[in-house]
DNA sequence: CTCCATTGGTGCGATTTCGAACTACACAGG
DNA sequence: CCTGTGTAGTTCGAAATCGCACCAATGGAG
C-alpha cells in the first residue's frame, strides 16, 4: 500500500468518525438531562473565546448551519443556562452571555468527566495523543480552508 | 502543560468532531440525493465485510440503536441499493443483501471522491495521516472496549 | 414439554438537524 | 437620500436520531 493510496484518507475518516461516536456518548453520560453534546459545546466556547458572541460566530466555529444554532441556543436559553442581548453595534445580531448557572453546568461536566479521562489515562498511552494532536490540528485546518 | 493533562483528551477529541463533521459533508456532497452518510456506511461495510449482515451485526458495527438502523436500511430499501431476506438460521432475524444497484452506487461514489482525495494528497502530507492512523485505530479500539 | 428471561426487529413520539423561504437591518453606489 | 445586494436570525417542514414499549422467536432451566 502505497503512501499515495487514497484509501489512508477513507480509513482515517473511518476511524475518526467512530472515535467521534464514542466520545460524545461519554460526555452525553455526564450531562444533566435534557442537555447533549452540541449545547455543552457551546457553553465550552463561550467559555474559553469568551461570552459575548454572536449566534452565527458561533455556527461557523461548529460547522453547523445557523438554523441548528439557533435551535441550539432556545433549548439552552430555556434551560437557563444562557441569555442574549441585542447586539449594540449591529441591530440585525444578537450577543450571547453565560449565565452563573450556565458557568456551572459546565464546571460540573468537565469535573465529571475527571475520573474517566483519569482512567483513559491509566490505561492509554495519553503520549501518543499528544503527538497525534498537532496532526489533527492541521487536517482540521486544511479541512476547513478548503471547504467552499 | 504536563502530558497528564486531561486537556489533552478534550482538545483531541474537540479536533475529531470537527474533522468529523466536515469529511462527512465532503462525502455527502458525492452522494446521489436523497442517501446520506449513514447509507454509505452500510453500502460500504456489506462490501467490505460482505453481504448477509444482519441489522443488529451493523447496529453494534456502527455504535447505533437498532431503531436507527431499522430506518437506515428502510431508506436503502426504498431506493433499492439492499434487499433484506429472513435468515434461516434465526426466525427473528433478517440477512441484508447489496443489490447490483447498490454496489454501482457504491462504487460511483468511491470514484466521485477520487478527485477530492487526490486535492487532499496535494496539499497536505499523506505521511502524517499514514503515521497517525494506527494510533487513531488503538483509540478507536480501547473506547470500544471500555465502553459499558 | 413448559416456563420465562433474552434477543432481533418494528412502531411511535420527542427531539435534533438542516434546507428553503422570509424578515429586518447594514452598507455601498448612484 | 434611494436602491440594490448581502448578512443575521427566525419560522416552517422534511428527514434523521433515539428511547420506550411492544411483539415474535429463541433457548436454557426445571
Amino acid at each position: 500500500m502505497r503512501d499515495s493510496d487514497p484509501s489512508v484518507f477513507f480509513e482515517v475518516f473511518n476511524e475518526i468518525g467512530i472515535i467521534e461516536q464514542l466520545s460524545r456518548a461519554i460526555l452525553e453520560a455526564r450531562l444533566p438531562d435534557g442537555l447533549i453534546a452540541p449545547h455543552f459545546g457551546v457553553l465550552n466556547h463561550l467559555t474559553r473565546v469568551s461570552d459575548g458572541r454572536t449566534p452565527m460566530e458561533m455556527a461557523r466555529a461548529f460547522q453547523v448551519p445557523k438554523t441548528t444554532m439557533t435551535h441550539t441556543l432556545k433549548g439552552l436559553e430555556q434551560h437557563g443556562l444562557v441569555k442574549t442581548r441585542p447586539n449594540p453595534d449591529d441591530g440585525r445580531s444578537k450577543r450571547v452571555w453565560l449565565t452563573d448557572k450556565g458557568r456551572d453546568v459546565r464546571a460540573e461536566t468537565i469535573a465529571g468527566l475527571g475520573p474517566d479521562f483519569a482512567k483513559l489515562a491509566e490505561e492509554f498511552d495519553v503520549n501518543q495523543l499528544v503527538e497525534i494532536r498537532p496532526v489533527l490540528t492541521a487536517l482540521r485546518e486544511y479541512l476547513d480552508a478548503a471547504r467552499d
